[in-house]
DNA sequence: AAGCACCCCAACCGCTTTGCC
DNA sequence: AGGCAAAGCGGTTGGGGTGCT
């Protein structure tokens, strides 16, 4: 069944519920009730306010589209950065990731994972799971996202900035100082797979080193390839701070990287 | 200009968790 | 403790927009 059609089956025609793209007017009606009866008690809410559509879908419009405090447009570097990071912790706990991104939904991260991520480890033949993609983010891509902040946020407030405190153009992300020390580990003596690596500038700039001990990825991978190739992924040779992921997923890298793999096989 | 392919994301579904009686 | 309803969560779908031929 078609469930855009705004057809409805035979129990839920006797209900009378509505399906499909949210109209103007249902919005209207839902953004009223909410005003003035606050969140919760989807079910009410769907009963009382006249709407036609069940109390999850109005949770979910509610929550995914209309609260006033949801951020739209481009992922900034710092929430990319968040959400690989995050990810790499926790797995598809999407909404506990969210937690940590002001103004973004678990639906909008799960989205960008899976058209973005999730495609390119598909191009690079190996699965968003293994070992290899896990590494090329661990250890190429965060480290880079980091510089890549570090660099803008300098160039824009003119002080050396923590990664913690990074704020970005469009002003509306704080990375929770909290958060990545923790994500980083707890030991300043760790290990070379520990994250902390990855947040300390010296040691990002050793992170081949701590390739060929860690990962079976890093083992044919030079220092002098590896910066280069990440610099281009993140368009650090001249992108100046584009936060889109166009610069980052671009062919050459994918190619670059889809060889590496394929000689650890 | 038309057709096609691809991508993004809003919204759905089914399952799990939580809260209440 | 058990049953039920509501809320929450993660996976999936498909419409619409956009770029390419």
């Amino acid at each position: 069944m078609d469930v855009y059609s705004y057809e409805t089956s035979k129990s839920e025609e006797e209900m009378d519920v509505r399906k499909g793209p949210w109209t103007e007017e249902e919005d209207s009606l839902l953004k009223a009730y909410v005003n003035i009866h606050g969140e919760g008690r989807w079910n009410s809410v769907a009963r009382l306010s006249g709407l036609r559509r069940t109390g999850k879908s109005c949770r979910l419009r509610w929550l995914n589209y209309m609260r006033p405090e949801i951020k739209r447009g481009n992922i900034s570097l710092e929430e990319q950065l968040l959400i690989l990071e995050l990810h790499s912790r926790w797995g598809n706990r999407w909404s506990k990731i969210a937690q940590h991104l002001p103004g973004r939904t678990d639906n909008e991260i799960k989205n960008y994972w899976r058209t973005r991520v999730q495609k390119q480890a598909k191009q690079l033949k190996c699965d968003v799971n293994s070992k290899q993609f896990k590494d090329a983010m661990r250890y190429v891509w965060i480290p880079r996202l980091i510089e890549q902040i570090r660099a803008s946020s300098q160039s824009t407030s003119g002080q050396p900035s923590t990664i913690s405190s990074v704020t970005t153009e469009s002003g509306s992300v704080q990375v929770d100082p909290r958060l990545l020390p923790e994500l980083s580990g707890t030991s300043s003596d760790s290990q070379v797979s520990d994250l902390t690596d990855c947040y300390n500038p010296q040691s990002v700039s050793n992170y081949p080193n701590n390739l060929r001990n860690e990962s079976g990825l890093a083992g044919t991978w030079g220092r002098d390839e590896l910066e280069e190739q990440s610099n281009g992924w993140l368009g650090g040779g001249g992108g100046g701070g584009d936060s889109s992921m166009e610069t980052v997923w671009n062919e050459e890298n994918i190619w670059f990287l889809q060889q590496q793999l394929h000689d650890e096989e």
